[in-house]
DNA sequence: CTATATTAATGTAAATTGTACGTTTATTCG
DNA sequence: CGAATAAACGTACAATTTACATTAATATAG
């Protein structure tokens, strides 16, 4: 890297050089176990390696734009929530170009969309402890989102954009269980939870996991957003 | 903003198009209030107005590094402390080209720098309640700078990179009232500051404040690293 | 050379929150 | 109708946070 200092004036005329992709950690649960979506890359160098699901950003686009496009492409689902995190600048980090890449994770909602739309673009879920080798730098990615999914989940109620709309406190407890990797003391985990006062019980129970039934609960995103604006600490 | 999809295959040279850039939320504190460094604009569109500090990003060098060399440029120090925190990619953010914009806030130990090659530069310290207006989205990245910053602090002992390297706690404490924009209890500050057993206490005392002076601490960022990868939340 | 003013430093009791557990409840199925 | 199973509820103790008062060190004014 040589030093080179901008002069007086320059024109933004005399600066093209660097391409701008963005790509996303998709992250899932599936049976209670936390998962990645990743793909056959198409493009050289490394086309048919597994990737991550990105795109060059195009220039009539933002770069939440230009995910939410790919995203859309490869599991048919708008509305995804996204949370960039880093941007990979590293100057020999893309043997093919100079490309910085704005990385993001992705939370999805697991359900059915596995099968289709996503296998249809040569796509698959994978297990943490069953991920293949990533092209360029999407290990470190991949490494990186982890720690801040499990740094935000924490503090902010993001894990339920990973859950049905309508979902159970066990289901929760799960989820968060794969997250952090590591069990949490049920009685504790409901308590806290509905402390918060942010879940809203339905008179509906899902039944698929036990005799007894489990009542089903809706997160008041109103609710929350008024509490988040004075200063309200979700902690989780 | 037009939809548009990646063909598949399509080569890296297609995409050349966008301009990448980044700028430093450069935050230091003053006689116990926080302030902001910003700087004429020296290119048009906009030159003559006050501006965040910033540069293009050339393609030999990396986000990070780019901001290094500008902030060397303005204030003359290296080692300076960084952290990434939004992208600003807006098709229409800047009226002058498509370019987006990796935004930093930096903290930097504003001690007699001040005058010296800040003010060559035409770049100038300013209190938060007495900002000039900013150009392009500049403004926008404060606001969500100071945001970045009240949140990290709270949770990573980022503040110290403000203080010169032996700080009393009375000096701390206020750093971080001005941080967060509220009083603290002093004998609650302290209390849970000592607990956690990252300060060296020196055999020095700060008299400039008081007749009774203050002792000396230094922070252990060695300590510091072994209790972070134990899972260690800082807290404050 | 003593009293006063000023900031630093230490302490403590009550309230709140977190942690570690045991028990009861609703339901299906054999 | 009893056994099995996951859900839901409750409670005692520990740890932490909060609110508040006192003592300590020293320069300076009188």
């Amino acid at each position: 890297m040589t030093k080179r200092t901008l002069k007086k004036g320059q024109a933004y005329s005399e600066q093209r050089k660097i391409l701008v992709a963005t790509d996303c950690i998709v992250f899932g649960i599936d049976e209670g176990i936390l998962k990645l979506l990743v793909f056959k890359r198409r493009i050289d160098p490394f086309a048919g390696f597994w990737s991550l699901i990105g795109s060059f950003v195009n220039e009539d686009e933002s770069v939440t734009y230009a995910a939410r496009r790919v995203l859309q492409q490869f599991t048919g689902l708008e509305n995804i929530f996204l949370n960039e995190f880093k941007v990979y600048s590293n100057v020999d980090r893309d043997s093919g170009a100079r490309c910085i890449s704005i990385a993001q994770y992705a939370l999805i909602r697991k359900n059915g969309y596995d099968t289709g739309q996503v296998e249809m673009h040569g796509a698959k879920w994978f297990a943490f402890d069953e991920l293949p080798e990533l092209v360029l730098d999407h290990h470190i990615m991949v490494a990186d989102a982890l720690k801040e999914l499990r740094e935000k989940a924490r503090h902010r109620p993001i894990g339920f954009h990973m859950l049905p709309d309508k979902f159970t406190i066990p289901q929760l407890q799960i989820l968060y269980e794969a997250i952090y990797g590591r069990k949490l003391d049920d009685r504790n985990f409901r308590k806290k939870l509905l402390s918060f006062g942010l879940l809203t019980k339905l008179d509906e129970k899902d039944k698929t996991t036990s005799k007894k039934g489990a009542f089903l609960y809706q997160f008041d995103d109103e609710k929350y957003k008024k509490l988040e604006e004075s200063g309200f600490d979700f902690e989780l």
